[in-house]
DNA sequence: TATCAACATGACACTTGATTCATGTATCAT
DNA sequence: ATGATACATGAATCAAGTGTCATGTTGATA
């Protein structure tokens, strides 16, 4: 447990043929370990998905932990492009966290498997967990901070706000995106986004 | 997997010699599973915690996920009772939302087993995952709404409003009670209830 | 103090699935 | 064609831990 460097060579894919079977397994284990969770999707039911034979699992990976790191690491990359995407033409750091939420809603009813294997590494390997956390804080306190420093949001504690913000969307993720899997999520988005940009509190103002 | 049903008789300790029993394993269980995990945490570690035979644990439990889903019965008791007192005299529905937060967080670090128990439980049974959710999400939305009625808060969508503020404070559990063991707490629900209650849109107001 | 239900014991039979390894096969450069 | 390297196979090994059960023990009750 709790190994998180990636996997050291002599596993590497040398050739592209290997490259593709590394792919195929990786995508079986996504599919058993998201659906099955990590106890109970075993690495013969991971290679029979993937139509390889047992022995080539560990001509790749060290072990099972090892496919769900990587699982992790595929997670952040994709989540990380889809969010880019989603948020290039906001005009503004609150436009950006409306239409960041409603994007990671949507990869979330789109991933469910990634979504879970995420969650699920968590009790696996507590260092990839943290990690991919840690970078997605990081990233999104530094966008806080510069919006705070451009009078767009009221000053406040910016890594809190962070933890804070990415609780709240992993949530909701959960319960509407994966659980609730047909409600849109525009309206769900917009409450939640409703609520962080104005406030819960009754005001009397404008 | 996914039996949520509450142990059936033949299972429940007829005398209190039994009961007391039955609570020694529980309490081995909370820390063996909070600390291992539940797939490391072997039904023979915890009745060696519990200094009972192997056999006694089936007299009480019918497996080893019995014991994790009567834990998070546990949890969700516990909490409730903390989080009851900590907002008894709470002026204002917002007031309650800091002293509830707050109260979350230190109930958080001061029991972080049987956090990561309900956490893990998502993977073992998920039923009872989210019963435990429901039930707190419940009473959530009903407080938001009757705040909502007496002109407390902002009108809203009281429902996602309950998801949201619960998985914020979720997340920050993890974050500041359990990861970051050390820091003060009171700061950190300050911060993320000024950004609940008044939003992070610069106004000009006053 | 005899009886009986409840409780407790711990050795072990049995299942399950991870990992290894001896043996092939594919592909490509020369 | 030949040799070398990478890739692929799957049966066999091996460890681990679950749940059972035949055999005690406790303590309340009459």
């Amino acid at each position: 447990m709790s190994n998180s460097d990636p996997s050291p060579p002599g596993l590497a894919p040398k050739t592209n043929r290997g490259e593709l079977t590394r792919q195929k397994i990786l995508d079986a284990a996504e599919r058993e370990i998201g659906q099955k969770g990590f106890a109970e999707a075993s690495v013969s039911a991971i290679t029979a998905e993937a139509a390889v034979a047992q022995g080539t699992f560990y001509l790749y990976f060290r072990n099972k932990e090892d496919v769900l790191r990587e699982l992790v690491l595929r997670m952040g990359r994709r989540l990380r492009r889809h969010l880019t995407l989603a948020i290039a033409d906001a005009g503004s750091r609150l436009e950006a966290e409306r239409a960041g939420l409603l994007a990671f809603l949507e990869f979330a009813r789109a991933n469910p498997n990634l979504y879970r294997v995420v969650e699920e590494s968590q009790f696996v390997d507590p260092s990839v967990y943290r990690r991919y956390y840690d970078d997605f804080a990081r990233n999104y306190r530094s966008a806080l901070i510069s919006a705070e420093g451009s009078g767009e949001i009221r000053p406040g504690n910016a890594d809190v706000r962070a933890w804070a913000l990415m609780g709240l969307a992993v949530m909701l993720g959960h319960r509407y995106g994966i659980w609730e899997s047909s409600v849109p999520l525009k309206p769900i988005a917009d409450a939640a986004f409703d609520m962080i940009a104005v406030g819960l509190e009754q005001r009397d103002d404008h």
